[in-house]
DNA sequence: CGCATATTTGATAGATTTCAATTTATGTGG
DNA sequence: CCACATAAATTGAAATCTATCAAATATGCG
């Protein structure tokens, strides 16, 4: 099982980077994030550490490797709803509703920072204005929740596959022109997973697209070889990922105290 | 053109029980947001209400009729995303997050009544546990939005339907023991746009439901014959939906004032 | 080095789409 | 209430995409 210890909290300036990118926090605000109780826990590719069904007592945010959230159908096979960047809080909708319908999986070693509930309802019940934070949080996550559902249900294998790898490719902060690269350690049992499609066919759909000079996934990196005709095979757009770092989209509607 | 006009907000009161369903609001808050300024719209089938890519600065509530939620792919064939019934609030989520990345389409004759965005800010910084009921509101729209994609990645075309019947009876309230109807004005078109499916495969599903005694789907109203077979060939489980009425599930973090 | 896991490939079956046409509902004006 | 126009539902045949099954190869890890 996964051990948990305390640790400084300074791991949690990735969050609130994340935070502060979409929502405007005052200097306390801030520091009130920073100051959250945390427990980091080590957890191995591959398991699950939230399951189908369970109501848990606190959030996991995502310190290094990568999470996966999904449903399964009777037959246990998995569908991937989302996947969760060291930053991200994989589950933090689990704060104003514990009963949890999916569940959370490593899809490579994980550090995780187990957060109380307790701590972060004391938190958005003191300031509202974290309390909105949260919730836009939890808004760019459902943006990109139905960009997948359109993903799924309206393309192709390859385009499918493509315009998975241009979302993580942006999220992972790969942004440079010319050729990209960025870690992406799943494999393609996970791809599958994650685009509704065997793992034989993932295989053959990244063989087309590397044969194509589009991309090539090795070990556990991503190469992209030719961005603009990536992002046109997978049909994408960057707007619902909300990544743009432009202050004046800042949002806060609670008047600062 | 839809026309608008001022009315008395007594519609809210549908909107209002959906969220004292699940959060607990003082007789004070409830108070608010029946007294919310709310503009009345008509809307015949297949209008696009809000586009994609459209910045709004009001909310759609639904008050008759049904509207679908969608993105599209670049050849603009349509993948709804989500479904929405009276009482429910179409795009709450714009209230934090206005750049919209998915489009609002009426799927039969609308009503919708159109809420300020300044009105609601107002609302929930002057009443946390009003912008905690929206967050939770949210959450509810996230978790059916997950299935959604464990639906369509991960169920053959025959599943995907009985599931979605499923959760449509449910939510449209259709919940006695035996045989169960309801209105469900959606062309096989919509369905199919729900299901990521062409309507010609939706024709021949609907056609296997109803020669296997399931279910039948006539004129504008869906009878289920078999509920429990309905149920099993959808696998379906109603967790997800957060419809039980149990008072003792309400949650509230902010403390009353 | 050797086991376990992951990737790759081939052949075949099955599911879904596409294209095209026909039939059936639905609504409207006379 | 009927005739008409339109939208929706239905059906068939062929093409395409994806899954399934089975096996071989590669890779990583202790």
């Amino acid at each position: 099982m996964a051990r948990s210890q305390s640790i400084q909290p300074s791991n949690l300036e990735h969050f609130l980077d994340r935070l502060t990118r979409r929502s405007v926090l005052t200097d306390e605000e801030q520091k009130a994030i920073l100051d959250l109780p945390a427990y980091a826990a080590q957890v191995p590719a591959n398991r699950d550490f939230v399951h189908l069904g369970e109501r848990v007592d606190h959030v996991s945010l995502v310190v290094e490797g990568i999470v996966g959230r999904f449903g399964q159908n009777s037959e246990g096979e998995r569908q991937i709803t989302a996947i969760h960047l060291p930053g991200d809080m994989a589950d933090l909708h689990s704060v104003v509703q514990p009963e949890g319908t999916s569940a959370l999986q490593a899809l490579s070693t994980t550090t995780i920072l187990r957060i109380p509930h307790a701590s972060l309802r004391t938190l958005a019940a003191r300031f509202p204005a974290i309390a909105e934070a949260f919730w836009r949080d939890c808004m760019v996550d459902a943006s990109i929740l139905s960009q997948w559902v359109v993903n799924v249900g309206r393309r192709d294998a390859r385009a499918r596959m493509a315009h998975l790898l241009c979302e993580m490719a942006i999220r992972c902060g790969a942004r440079d022109k010319g050729e990209r690269q960025f870690k992406f350690p799943l494999t393609q049992v996970h791809l599958g997973n994650a685009l509704g499609l065997t793992c034989v066919h993932v295989n053959r759909t990244l063989k087309a697209l590397r044969d194509n000079g589009l991309v090539t996934l090795r070990g556990r990196t991503v190469h992209i070889l030719d961005w603009e005709a990536l992002a046109r095979a997978g049909d994408f757009d960057p707007a619902y990922l909300h990544a743009d770092n432009d202050p004046e989209q800042r949002l806060r509607i609670v008047a600062a105290a």
